[in-house]
DNA sequence: CGTTCATATGAACATGTGTTCATGCGTTTG
DNA sequence: CAAACGCATGAACACATGTTCATATGAACG
């Protein structure tokens, strides 16, 4: 940003916006994350990555599948992956994930 | 609680019926999150508990939204409510909220 | 080479979802 | 009491979304 934030009238306006847009990509991602294909897959990827075949395979879901909603994951920053040859290697990408999952999970055990 | 006992959080669960059935309800605890209307609500109700009313108008919402939106986040637990007179007071009604709050909004900063 | 394997992607379809509108219901207030 | 208020809810509509199917790409391997 090219305006020093001492003399920007419009500061409180921009971070109010600021903050709007955190909400945004927040509830995007927790709409990521809304999705019972999308979190087999992450639990699966918890602690081991791997390929989409084995993905597809062990969650029985197609290669199609698994490969759309890699995407999405990868879109939101929720999976990392690596080229290994002819496979591509995928693994949770951020440490949060885990702990937004652990408490998300210790929620709906107090149901 | 089941879960306090340490260091691998998804371990503790002993059934695999009850594992499958605890994704399907953390991916619809994230569904519900995943509504940048209901984020918005969950936020402005962070800390402080309001009505009905009040939320639709700070919010800018019509009362029939709010309404909608505060039954699918009451039937999620994620909110809880007390009559008084003719308002109906919301409030979060879990601290894990919060944390799942706080991870995902460092989490989005990180992007 | 050509074939096979792993992955990606666009189109199409069926389903799900959030909002608005109209209305109902209970409680408070004049 | 009657009117106003706060809230809830069903129907309907517009829109988003996940899956499947077909196909494309690109790398390994005979």
């Amino acid at each position: 940003m090219s305006l020093e934030n001492g003399k920007d009238p419009f500061k409180a306006m921009r971070k109010r916006e600021d903050f709007e847009e955190a909400l945004y990509d927040l509830a995007e991602t927790f709409r990521v994350l809304g999705d019972l294909t999308r979190v087999r897959i992450l639990m699966a990827l918890v602690g081991s990555e791997s390929c989409v075949r084995d993905l597809a395979e062990s969650l029985d879901l197609s290669d199609s599948a698994v490969s759309h909603q890699l995407r999405i994951l990868r879109n939101s920053r929720l999976v990392k992956f690596r080229k290994d040859g002819k496979n591509a290697m995928y693994s949770i990408s951020d440490e949060h994930v885990a702990t937004i999952f652990r408490e998300g999970l210790e929620h709906v055990e107090g149901l």
